[in-house]
DNA sequence: ACTTGACCTCAACCTTTGTTGAGGTGTCAT
DNA sequence: ATGACACCTCAACAAAGGTTGAGGTCAAGT
């Protein structure tokens, strides 16, 4: 396989420090795709590399895999997408982090002020009032960061 | 069941917004405890909303229940936590907060300044590189945000 | 005393993000 | 053309953080 635009799935693992099953488990999920050779092996292009890299850092973000695919979806199919393809994802991204960092630095300046003077009990603090954070605009993930409880239906 | 000091379970559920059976999981998980009256039923006190208080701050930050679960740990199991009790577990949680906004910071910015030009490929940009963030101090979750996949073992 | 709603336990199930293994095929260097 | 290694598919399992439901008990108002 020619070292030029061509990538067979171990290549791309190597590269880019993705196990192959997480690879496999991307193209199930049509985060990335590829085509085949006669041999029914995966080739790969080399801007899958760049594509794996934007979902790393997006889910090391806590941003969810479903949200990820949803923003590459917006890549151009047809053509390998350009700089200014890219560009759009991160400003889409550099709000849902402007929105994270300020709901943390909350948290931060409650967690110093509120957890002492017993102000952290529920309805009164920030902190722990629920329908609030990333409320300004309908822009963020539902669920903040992953892992975190869906909303509570009593 | 008198309004002084202690709760039914579903009181501290509606008074707190968690699930019942939420707080069955965290009791069996050992994030909070409770007593029994004559007919079985569970017995809380008040104090049990501080800790949901913060159970929920904490994991709406991106911390593992089993971390939190260690630092309530550290509260003092005779007596009924004071101010200062839980003020030592704001410290805590204050560094990785800190650790995760810087994270977050950076990642903004690389994502602003590296997805357009070209160098949001592997091994290059620090976006992407995987055993660095958080590795300043030994003080961080090891995940540092739940959902993230596991440290790759190709 | 009875009914209704809150509570109990236990087991099964759910979602996300993958990993592991079995059983089989491709490819490449010798 | 053969051996080794990479690759294929499909199914089962994992861990976290709970939810849902079945089957049964408790408590409180009438």
């Amino acid at each position: 396989m020619k070292p030029t635009d061509q990538l067979s799935i171990g290549q791309v693992a190597q590269r880019s420090g993705i196990s192959v099953s997480a690879i496999h488990f991307y193209e199930r999920e049509g985060l990335i795709f590829s085509t085949r050779n006669a041999g029914n092996q995966r080739i790969f292009t080399r801007d899958v590399l760049r594509r794996l890299a934007f979902i790393r850092a997006s889910q090391r973000v806590g941003i969810a895999l479903t949200t990820i695919q949803e923003a590459l979806d917006e890549l151009p199919k047809k053509r390998t997408p350009k700089e200014n393809d890219w560009e759009k994802l991160g400003k889409k991204w550099h709000k849902i982090l402007s929105a994270q960092i300020d709901y943390l630095m909350r948290v931060r300046e409650d967690l110093s002020t509120c957890i002492g003077c017993g102000c952290l009990s529920f309805q009164r603090c920030q902190l722990v009032n629920p329908e609030d954070s990333m409320s300004t605009e309908g822009a963020g993930p539902r669920r903040l960061l992953p892992g975190t409880p869906r909303p509570d239906r009593n």
